[in-house]
DNA sequence: ACAATTTATGCAATCGTTTGCAAAAGTCGA
DNA sequence: TCGACTTTTGCAAACGATTGCATAAATTGT
């Protein structure tokens, strides 16, 4: 270190070659200023004279200098990257692959990186992991987290928002809740739902799908208020979301109850998909002999036999809210939720 | 600071209330030790007397205390992320929540889980920004990077490849290549895709994609080595990927040529869905009049009308396969790169 | 040409953990 | 009870960048 020409092979400028150039005082040494300038220069800020920055900037250029963002962000007390949560409660096997989430997730992607910030992602299995939402938080990794899905994790979602402000979670509203949730309102899509099917002529409805999720419950809850103001009786047939139960779930309900019903309401397109797929299997004619519903508007469901009639969340748009509350959150504003109005897009299966 | 219960209305234990035990030093005061000692018992390691460690423990967990990962990081030299990467180079327009990308993210995250890693990603725009490869990897934010896709960047990743180890890239494998790559032969599913369109019957063949992207161009060739070997002419229809104009080409590609064909080899099953429902539309018989083979099987190849034959890319065992090349290049082996034989999937499109 | 400013730079503390080394405390046999 | 060990702990130096404060240099006015 003493003698700085000596081991080497010594070529002029060959620190280009092995690159020893790691840190800002490794510049600085090659530059003859202070870690101080550097890091001055390299940041943009004004108070560095033209020339220096212009040497400074060429050098780092030169041997291919980068930040040591971890550093940095020790010192700044901010990372730039969100945390995007993903739990896994209330269907464990429920891949992270979910087509819904998946898409909000590319959205999400799109939202934050022209904003500048990173996404970690962090699959969770609430009931293996009580302290998830805790240990993402504090990791000091984040500067603010997104939750993708309440799951079954209200309450302790709920109990964080009282003391974490940059969280946005993607979910149902209800009443009086403390934490800002961005989604559709899911109890009016329901009764969207249900008010097609019944239009259509349906007279004895079917809930396809797990109503336990908060989200679905809503969907459900909707569909069967309209149900009952039509006098109109609504099975519930419960459904994993797991692609590879999904399918044999669907074929058996369908088994039990498909002389016995004549409209469906999904609650996702992915599973109106799969009923589609089971009913043509069966020769049982869509609409005429059952109606079918979904919930999302995935881009596929332009693309099912017969295409499917849906109830539209604008996924896109939510992942811009969300993205936009939360930042928000972190300028330290104080943020309503954001519930979408859910829209009927009427095609071919009811 | 000096005077510990004076200040505040002093209930006994009150620390609990109002966290101020958020580093180490605030634990090893309580504690009576010192950081040193605090940071080894909640590493877990053997040299802290057990007596010790139980009373740190137990403060650590009463207090809510968590590890700052950000010093961690930094004094170790290791984050425990991995980077993730999807370059959008050959369709700039092409959505993040492609729905293979996504699918193989799924299973990413689920691998990389598994194994005590979480996920950054990034999404990045190769020709707005020549250096993002070297910017992920300098950050020091993440221990080795996973490429999703080599888009038109085979190049730069080859130059990358060679003074960086921890990579991995999802792609297509090409003689002598440098850098290791995880994917399926996709000439060999090419020719199997389009040998199976031959054995049923087809002698006008359509290739519809973008055969300027490195995995689309060796499903091409490969087909058209067999088309050839028939002596059985084959077309190409190119397709972007973006899922707004993608519907509209294949449209307009289905009207010019759909007379004139009876075969059709898509690029991806997403292609292959649109196309089947262009062509129900047309009230074109699949597969009596033209045949059509799908690339991929994502779950939903089971669900199109008719069902669809496909070429299948395990992908599931692809994203664990990388996962595994990654972890044990972190761990200075040299590994080759995993080159996965597709399999041919016969329903009923052709 | 000199004092009064305005700019540019350097110094050193800081962010919160980890870990090599040394000192303190504990254990054991004789 | 004392020396020779073995465990446990504390000390302080990293990790690499940022930034308030102080000093050095350049600029300006007179």
């Amino acid at each position: 270190m003493s003698e700085p020409d000596t081991d080497r092979p010594a070529a002029p400028d060959a620190a280009t070659a092995d690159r020893p150039v790691r840190t800002l005082a490794d510049l600085a040494r090659i530059a003859g200023v202070s870690t101080g300038t550097v890091s001055r220069a390299l940041a943009g800020k004004s108070v560095v004279k033209g020339d220096t920055r212009k040497k400074i900037e060429a050098l780092a250029q030169q041997h291919g200098f980068r930040l040591n963002q971890v550093a940095s962000n020790l010192r700044r007390q901010r990372t730039g990257v969100i945390g995007i949560a993903i739990p896994l409660g209330h269907d464990r096997r429920q891949q992270v692959s979910d087509a819904f989430f998946m898409t909000l997730l590319g959205y999400l992607a799109d939202a934050l990186t022209e904003k500048g910030y990173d996404l970690m992602l962090r699959r969770v299995i609430p009931d293996r992991d009580e302290d998830w939402l805790d240990r993402f938080i504090g990791s000091g990794m984040v500067d603010g987290v997104l939750v993708i899905g309440q799951s079954d994790q209200f309450a302790r979602i709920e109990e964080v928002a009282g003391r974490y402000r940059p969280m946005v979670v993607w979910g149902n509203h209800q009443e009086g809740q403390r934490h800002c949730v961005v989604g559709s309102d899911n109890r009016l899509g329901g009764k969207q739902a249900a008010e097609r099917l019944i239009a259509q002529g349906a007279r004895r409805l079917a809930f396809l799908g797990d109503p336990t999720a908060t989200e679905f419950a809503a969907r459900y809850t909707g569909a069967k208020s309209v149900a009952d103001a039509h006098d109109v009786p609504m099975i519930t047939l419960p459904t994993h979301l797991a692609p590879d139960r999904m399918a044999k779930e669907v074929a058996s309900h369908m088994d039990q109850h498909a002389g016995a019903i004549d409209g469906i309401f999904a609650a996702t397109d992915i599973l109106a998909m799969v009923c589609l797929a089971e009913l043509a299997g069966r020769q049982i004619a869509v609409p005429d002999d059952i109606r079918v519903v979904g919930f999302d508007d995935l881009p596929l469901a332009e693309q099912t036999a017969p295409p499917l009639t849906t109830v539209r969340q604008d996924i896109r748009a939510g992942a811009f809210g969300m993205v936009d509350l939360l930042l928000r959150r972190l300028a330290g504003e104080e943020t309503e939720s954001l519930v979408m109005q859910p829209e009927l897009v009427v095609r071919q299966s009811a």
